[in-house]
DNA sequence: CCAATAGATGAGCAATAGTTCACAGAGGGA
DNA sequence: TCCCTCTGTGAACTATTGCTCATCTATTGG
């Protein structure tokens, strides 16, 4: 076909996308206008779309967020992923991912169906579980990835489980074993009990895991909450520790170390790569690190984080 | 309802905006993800375009030419309006106002049903004709609007009413009078006649007049092609005439005169204000005033032009 | 000049979008 | 507190759009 042809049919399909999107006509109307069929309008208007001659602007900050979303969810194969915009007035606030964290709680907890949901650690979790909405589901489970005693025997304050089943009604297992235990043995021992083999079962089964992600520097939330002391902390970082999920510190690839704090941790080693539905919340740029490498290391399959935090961690 | 609420709908609106036309997801999905219903997810759509959240951009020089159409109707209060690319290489070509107007004649010509067209004058009109595609309608008719017999006497070489003819088989009724006559009593007897009566009524019929827009000043075409004199021009000129449209001279309100070769013209006067479709067609700088008169004047209820033109009458 | 082929076309159907309606819940005023 | 209004909701229906397929039409290569 002619030069002049082709570009003759660029211009109708031009002329239909314009009749189409920005006048508002049907493609019914914009055939009879064009006097062409409408199966050849309608043709038109797609090449105008396939040619990219019109380009959609949306003039809203949530825009700039939806295409942070897009661009992690496939640089990073994620299922789910969910950019938020970031409070400039706080910019370390987790406010608007609880909410959202909240949001994707009370889908999954709306269902009739039976579901179980695991928790982790993190602010943003916890702040999660305040908003979500009361509903009456007996049959759902709620349980814990890590211990929920801390190391001065109390219960800890991160009951989240315990928050969450309260607010639905579900069955939920905590998990009554401190943080850490004294040695790697006594872990192994521990974990194989029976109340303890139980949470585990429950967990493997879990619909959707939701996690905080803690970056291992010498504000790392483990060590401010007394979890772990200042030298296990830094014995963690000597060994190449960026960042921890429930607990498990891992490296700048989001490999899993296997010495330290984490032969003795009780929590629920995460499945890698995660299969489950497996959704890290965290922001802040002291996170950055930690999130990406949790992405790389396929320790998560989903995020939900704040534009800044997002946009830092794909332009690493 | 309170502000936050207000906002956050129109996040959701945002985000269901970019969801559909940027990632282009089907408003099932999206409601899915939203989770709302799918009613919902559509009025969240319609919410992003009510309120300009997002905009759509046509990157195509047709675009403009669409927009200055649109206006162009809107201002004018027209039936028809288009506009056509300005050709840089030729700014005064009536190549493509031609083109356009050879696709109306060849759309209205295609109907089955008899239908009556009437031309008046003008290259691009003429140049309208030669590119209507031949097709077979016995039953059509084609009517001059002005004398076919020049000032010595020949056949006029705008016998565009013979040449459409030709390409169509339809009846055709040229005018055989002179331009003008040589006065006004001449001229009101010679339109009695009974051919010339024929022409004027069917020429009434005319289902679309394509007539051409000529300015009044000293490269005016009647004067050039010898239908009128110098001397005659100027009279006009003098009497406030800036445009004809088949011969009659109008002002710059457009108000057709009642003096000077307007009293002894054969043309068929225009309908004012113009209620039959009759479709003006004309580019170029020097038509602008011409062809604006004639819009506010309603001697025309349609328009075909380029976008240099287009801009201009808009812009006086 | 003819055959092969790629692309365009329109009919018809399935999928998607838009609209209407009745109703429910929130918020405000008497 | 009660009632009223107003906004938002989902169900159901209708309109519009997208897609497939059989057919047709140009153009190119032999």
């Amino acid at each position: 076909m002619a030069a002049e042809n082709e570009k003759s049919r660029l211009d109708d399909a031009a002329r239909a996308g314009w009749l189409y999107f920005i006048a508002g006509h049907t493609q019914d109307e914009i055939a009879k206008m064009l006097q062409v069929s409408r199966a050849s309008a309608q043709r038109l208007v797609s090449l105008c779309l396939a040619e990219r001659l019109i380009t959609f602007r949306l003039e809203h900050p949530i825009a700039a967020c939806m295409e942070l979303a897009a661009r992690l969810k496939e640089r990073f194969d994620l299922g789910h992923c969910e950019v938020v915009p970031t409070d400039l007035a706080a910019p370390q606030s987790n406010a608007g991912i609880a909410e959202r964290c909240a949001n994707l709680l009370d889908a999954t907890l709306r269902s009739e169906t039976p579901v179980i949901v695991a928790l982790g650690t993190g602010r943003a979790v916890r702040a999660a579980v305040e908003r979500v909405t009361p509903i009456d589901r007996p049959n759902h489970q709620i349980v814990s990835l890590v211990g929920n005693i801390s190391a001065d025997g109390s219960a800890s304050f991160y009951d989240t489980v315990g928050r969450l089943a309260d607010r639905t009604g579900a069955r939920h297992y905590p998990m009554p074993l401190p943080f850490l235990m004294s040695s790697e043995d006594e872990r192994n021992k521990m974990v194989r009990i029976e109340p303890i083999a139980k949470v585990k079962a429950v967990a493997a089964k879990a619909d959707l895991r939701l996690v905080g992600i803690g970056q291992m520097d010498q504000k790392a939330q483990v060590h401010v909450d007394g979890f772990v002391t200042r030298d296990e902390l830094f014995e963690m970082m000597r060994q190449g520790a960026i960042g921890e999920i429930t607990g498990w510190a891992y490296d700048s690839k989001g490999r899993l170390l296997k010495a330290g704090t984490n032969k003795r941790l009780t929590s629920i080693p995460p499945e890698v790569p995660a299969k489950t539905t497996t959704i890290g919340a965290a922001v802040g740029a002291a996170k950055v690190s930690a999130i990406a490498a949790a992405l790389n290391g396929r320790l998560i399959n989903g995020l939900i984080t704040d534009e800044a935090t997002a946009r830092a961690i794909l332009e690493r």
